[in-house]
DNA sequence: GTCTATAGTCCGATAGAC
DNA sequence: GTCTATCGGACTATAGAC
C-alpha cells in the first residue's frame, strides 16, 4: 500500500461516468471528478489529455485488437471480410458489458462535443484497418472502402444491440448489418 | 453605408482561412482572426459559436442541396443510387473550386480538432441523407447503410480529387469511388 | 503545484435600419 | 417604436506553461 490509493485512472473513468450520468457533461468540472476520485484537479489532466477522453480510454484497446485479427485473417478473405473479421474480434470485448456500454454511448449521443470524440476514435479504428489490409497486399482505395464499410456495420450492429428486446450477441448484429450492407450495394 | 463595414461574417472567414494558413490553428486566438477583419473578439462569438466553426459554414448548404436532390431523385433508384445522387448534387458546389477546397481541407487535415468538426458535419449529411431516404419510403437500417456508403465514397472521391494530377470533375471520382465499393460488396 | 492564456458565456449599452 | 448588429467588460473552465 503506497502513499496514494491505487488505480487513480480507473477511478477517474468510472467518477466521470457517473458525474456526467448524473448532472450531465457541462455541468461537470474537470475538478468535480477528481475530486470524487479522490485526486486533485491536475492528476486528472496528467492522466487524460482533456476532459473527453476520460470516457475513450477503451478504443486504444479496440483498435489495437481490430488491426491484429484483420492481419491474422485467412489470407483467403476477400478485403472486406478480412476488415469484418477485425471490427467484430475489436467489438467482443463489449460482448458481457451491454448495460455499460448503452449508458456510455447515452451519455456521448446526449453531447455534440462527445460525439465529435467518438466520431474520430471511429475514424481512427477504420485507418487502423485500412492500414492492415494494405499490409495484407491490398490497395487503396479498397483499404479505405472496405475499412470505413466494416466499421459503418459496427456502429450499426451496436446501435441495434443495445437498442432493446433480449441482449443476443452483437457480433451477430455486426453481421446481419454487413449482410443488410452488401445486398443494397449488390 | 453603415456604421460597420459590411460582411463582417464573410469577413471574419475569409481572416480565419489566412491566419490558420499562416501561422496554424492553435497560434491563432479568435482575437485575431477579429482583429483582421475589423471587429472584436466579441463579434466573432456572435457569428461562430465556436473559433472551429468558422471554417465550416458552406456545410450547412451542402446539407440542404443532398437532402433535396436525395429526394428529387426519380423515384425507381434504389437507395444507394439516390443517396449518391444526395452527395453528388451537394458536392457540385465545389467543382469550381477545387483551390480553395485543397486549400481548407489541408488545414483540416493538419488539427485533430478540425478533423473532429469535420467528422461531425459529414456525420450530419449521412443523417439528412438517411432521413430523405425514409421520406422515400425506405427503412432502416437500409437508410443509414445507403447514406453512410454514398458519403463514404464522397469522402475517397474528395480526397482523389484534390490529391493532384490535372482537375477533372470531382463528380466523376465520386461515381469511381462508388463503383470500387460496389464492387467489392458484391 | 502554481500561474497564465485562451475559449466561450452573460449582462447591459449603443447605434443605425425599417 | 422595434429589430438587429455592434461594442465593452467581467466572469468561469479548460488546458498548457513554468
Amino acid at each position: 500500500m503506497g502513499r496514494w490509493e491505487p488505480n487513480a485512472q480507473l477511478r477517474l473513468m468510472q467518477a466521470a461516468l457517473e458525474l456526467f450520468d448524473e448532472r450531465g457533461f457541462d455541468q461537470t468540472t474537470a475538478g468535480d471528478i477528481a475530486e470524487r476520485a479522490g485526486v486533485t484537479e491536475r492528476t486528472f489532466f496528467r492522466h487524460f489529455p482533456d476532459k473527453r477522453e476520460v470516457l475513450f480510454d477503451s478504443s486504444r484497446t479496440m483498435e489495437r485488437t481490430a488491426h491484429e485479427a484483420t492481419l491474422a485473417a485467412p489470407a483467403e478473405l476477400a478485403p472486406l471480410d478480412a476488415a469484418l473479421v477485425g471490427v467484430t474480434a475489436g467489438a467482443a470485448m463489449l460482448e458481457d458489458r451491454r448495460e455499460y456500454a448503452a449508458r456510455r454511448a447515452r451519455i456521448i449521443a446526449g453531447h455534440p462535443s462527445l460525439r465529435e470524440r467518438e466520431l474520430l476514435k471511429l475514424a481512427a479504428l477504420a485507418a487502423t484497418i485500412a492500414q492492415a489490409l494494405a499490409e495484407r497486399g491490398v490497395a487503396e482505395p479498397v483499404t479505405t472502402l472496405a475499412a470505413e464499410s466494416a466499421v459503418t456495420a459496427f456502429r450499426v450492429g451496436f446501435e441495434r444491440w443495445t437498442a432493446a428486446g433480449p441482449a443476443g450477441r452483437l457480433a451477430d448484429r455486426i453481421a446481419e448489418a454487413a449482410a443488410a450492407l452488401r445486398e443494397l450495394a449488390g
